[in-house]
DNA sequence: TTAATCCCTATCAAATTTCTAGGTATTATC
DNA sequence: GATAATACCTAGAAATTTGATAGGGATTAA
């Protein structure tokens, strides 16, 4: 069970971007730059971002990404499940398990979900951007 | 952030075995019928908790599986974390980070990982087969 | 001796993930 | 108005991981 890659690096990306919250748009090259991130690859993770509401950026010249909330309203939770495309850890959780009520394991994943959930959204943005 | 099937079929089987706990010895072919798993992959996922230590077997004609310790000493995040090969959701909690110190997510990764571990070492196998 | 069982390990196939690439649309600035 | 800097979109190659199959060996109760 491991986190992929889009989740690692696109939260990084977000502290990027909280780091320089208020400051105005900050450009894929810079935010590659400063994350060691290939500029095509980040844009994808950040095009994901964007989708879900997170960030938004500006076209043209002097252009870029910034945050849509402040930092401290941003919670981790949020931002992995927008890369991970949800943290569902089983199939079961998302679509219909019409086995549901018979399944001896279903507890277990509904249990450990809530978990991971309620763990990521206690942390917010800010607090990673602050050390604490 | 999926679990894996090893994960998955591998506690069906540790249920199917904790619910014939003190009856002596199941075989292969019989939880491979009870779990509707191919016999030579079912193996594998038995000989990985017999590895860790949560199952014993014995060979020859009438030999089989069976549980180590009695279901309710036996946790649901032993057996994961043995057929997982470790619930460290990304790999800087396995091997040795070197950034840790510096790194913004790292703290994200530990307070997951604990949580993870806290809720699925609190759930018992006798409870699975109990229906709680 | 036989048949039923667990044990070991190689390998194939499929799916997923990671990453690269090329081209388009937009816009501030000169 | 031209230019250069930017975000946006989509296809797909490459690498890795996962899921599953297969064959043969060792052990032991009957």
């Amino acid at each position: 069970m491991k986190l992929s890659s889009k989740g690692r690096y696109g939260l990084k990306a977000m502290c990027e971007l909280a780091k320089h919250y208020g400051e105005g748009a900050l450009s894929l090259p810079y935010i590659a730059g400063e994350t060691f991130l290939s500029e095509k690859y980040l844009e994808q993770l950040l095009s994901v971002l964007k989708k879900d509401d997170l960030i938004d950026a500006t076209r043209g010249a002097s252009g870029g990404y910034f945050l849509k909330r402040p930092p401290e309203e941003i919670s981790v939770g949020e931002i992995l499940r927008s890369l991970e495309n949800g943290l569902e850890i089983v199939d079961c959780l998302s679509g219909d398990c019409k086995n549901k009520s018979t399944c001896q394991t279903y507890g277990v994943w509904a249990k450990l979900y809530g978990a991971i959930n309620k763990c990521l959204d206690g942390i917010s943005l800010k607090e990673l951007v602050e050390g604490e």
